[in-house]
DNA sequence: GTTAGCATGTAAGGAGTTACATGATTTT
DNA sequence: AAAATCATGTAACTCCTTACATGCTAAC
């Protein structure tokens, strides 16, 4: 998720990493940030994988031997996207099974890169997330009906907060939804995102063939 | 987290593990549950540090030698909190540093289990928890007001329903702070003055009212 | 010239998950 | 008797956090 995340906002200019947490805060909506000490090792698997490259200040000749470095070189290092890193990146947000939208943090972030994602899979993961909010939404409505003895108010408190949050959730999800639909209506399907280059239909690979994708799609 | 959770639904009365994770799935909202994978575990652990014992079925005599536990022994296995279990559960429920209320989780488990929590501490953490959330709020309002621009409809929504979350977490927060206020103004404790030690229902094992209602509550 | 914020990293560890392995009991 | 559900447990692993260690740069 977090690679996922970093490669994203890559995507959009390079950074060095203090940078790319700001950016991270804000984009999850100051809702969870990550430390330095997950984003760090991070971007080493990144560069490792050769997904980024980075753009160093003195290439380490500058150096004397006499001034070993004690943990690291330093100064600001730039990270930049590679190709590789690019068509990984859309791999990943190709993805539309239930990794995408069981979590809810990890829905946040791919929805917060639905921009380099293609149309058919922003649908398919916002439904999926209805049904797993809706499915959330009705063990607490049945929770609720059923146990008004059995739990204290604060309990109770507590699930109703959940229940109405989780409301919100489906009724937004929806408005998204329709969006998308009315989009994909004006947009004749050929070219649902300028942005990225189609090779095909978002890749068959995605997440497992077994995952129930036989649903009737609505017009 | 986990172990709290435990030790507060024994508290209500005996259990074996899988019960305790279906009643633990429906406090905490259906929203997350937990895997056997960490459940037993932390059995295991509340059990080694004496805070629950075992009723196991049959004491092992029954089994004939050529019959050998591969795995370990089958058959329900009760759980019940001991004396220690719940001081140390009381101990914990007392605690109302920024680790009660800073993650949602974590509040969520110790709301779940304000029955048996302080006046005092409920406050506290209920207090601690709006600071929280309404940081977060400014944090989500001042990058709306900034960001329009810069972000794309995707991130854009995204904010907007996390503000819109946080400001219904913050209300509901205000109500159940001003609940608060009304009860303790109603049951006049004889020091409403928070500095003293309160060990009501905290009291080391024996001497405690009973996990059954800590104090009758005025409706 | 020192404090505050920018910047990079490592090591240890917490808190859970999935996958696996097994068996008991109830329903069909 | 097969299938579903109840029930217990281990091993390997993921993903992230905290605490630590270090140093640069701008402002006061």
């Amino acid at each position: 998720m977090l690679e996922f995340a970093i490669l994203g906002l890559l995507q959009q200019s390079p950074m060095h990493g203090y940078e790319l947490r700001k950016q991270l805060a804000q984009v999850l909506g100051g809702l969870r940030s990550i430390s330095y000490g997950s984003l760090y090792p991070a971007l080493k698997r990144l560069h490792a994988a050769g997904y980024v490259t980075t753009d160093e200040p003195a290439p380490g000749a500058l150096l004397p031997a006499d001034a070993p470095p004690l943990t690291g070189r330093r100064g600001k290092v730039v990270y930049r996207i590679t190709a590789e890193g690019k068509e990984h990146f859309h791999e990943l947000a190709g993805r539309s099974g239930p990794e995408a939208y069981d979590d809810g943090g990890l829905f946040g972030v791919r929805l917060a890169f639905f921009r380099h994602t293609a149309a058919d899979v922003r649908l398919r993961i916002l439904e999926g997330r209805r049904r797993t909010v809706e499915r959330q939404r009705e063990g607490l409505r049945a929770s609720l009906a059923r146990t008004r003895e059995r739990f204290d108010r604060y309990t109770l408190e507590l699930q109703r907060h959940g229940l109405d949050s989780v409301d919100r959730e489906v009724r937004w999800l929806a408005e998204l939804i329709d969006r998308e639909l009315v989009d994909t209506e004006r947009t004749p399907t050929d070219h649902p995102d300028p942005d990225r280059p189609r090779d095909d239909g978002a890749g068959p690979a995605g997440t497992g063939p077994g995952e129930g994708t036989g649903r009737p799609r609505p017009t």
